[in-house]
DNA sequence: GCTTCGCACGCAATATCCTTGCGAGATTGG
DNA sequence: CCAATCTCGCAAGGATATTGCGTGCGAAGC
């Protein structure tokens, strides 16, 4: 319901970089009065633009010290082999994220565990105990150079 | 500075689901006083463990209804060729995320755009004109079955 | 064992902020 | 041209953030 006019686009911009701003300074920023500032973001709420608020934790302090990106192919994509894999993964806390992707390969995941041995058993005990798995790549996260906000 | 026990765990579990939560709902959540409370999600902002609070907004709605990962290879791990990819990468809004990886291919890139004819200008004008890429693999984003806090 | 020090806590007070109701101006459609 | 609708700014009260202060607990040293 939201009319994506200026001033909205300025309010997710400042509100995605700055998630605790006050909602005061958000309205001085987007040049409107404290109240219609509120009723615009409450708006993006309801309506799911602004689907949550997320404080962003650095990993090594959150426990994670190593990363990697999984790309996961299924040998046969039937509706048992997709659920049982969806379904490990989301119990999985150690997947951090899940994509259905085009390509050779069509699930691209990425996990965050404390430390190699971690990430051997979630590989072993985890992944590779899904029926249907033909083929895990595990890609060492070494760096990220560039992040939505920085 | 923070001490990594049990309660600063539970502000942080928290604070990544919840940004957006008023302190004394947080303090109740983990079972402080609103000062103390206050005290410990300053430091843990002030020593970097929480870098951030952001909005996340509906791609959709943001205007991105072309998401890819993209992967890329340098023929050459030259300094120059390096650093002109990275320029390249942290110049181009398209790139929302770019991560350094172990495997045949060094990056993986999240590009998010409008729509097909823009990923294909960003593609040829942008990724391929930089020099020393030697491979640029496309995986369409079809869905996003599990992310960090859903 | 006792003392001292430092640290984190809770309480209280003030400044700030959020939130809602209300009336005015602008915009749209008939 | 008028009416309906929408969004705005203003104002008030209730809630919240933020700081100072005193207390208690645990660790280190004597």
């Amino acid at each position: 319901m939201p009319k994506n006019d200026e001033i909205d686009r300025r309010i997710l911009r400042e509100l995605q970089r700055h998630a605790r701003l006050t909602n005061v300074e958000l309205a001085e920023r987007v040049g409107l009065s404290a109240s219609a500032c509120l009723r615009r973001v409450q708006d993006l709420e309801r309506s799911g633009v602004i689907s949550g608020y997320h404080a962003r934790v650095d990993p090594l302090a959150g426990g994670a010290g190593f990363i990697a990106y999984v790309t996961v192919a299924l040998s046969s994509h039937t509706k048992e082999n997709l659920e049982a894999f969806e379904r490990t993964v989301a119990a999985a806390p150690q997947v951090v994220e899940c994509h259905n992707i085009t390509g050779a390969t069509s699930y691209l995941l990425r996990v965050e565990v404390a430390g190699l041995q971690q990430y051997k058993k979630f590989h072993t005990e985890t992944l590779a105990a899904v029926p249907g798995v033909a083929q895990i790549t595990t890609h060492v996260l070494l760096a990220t150079t560039k992040h939505r906000f920085d």
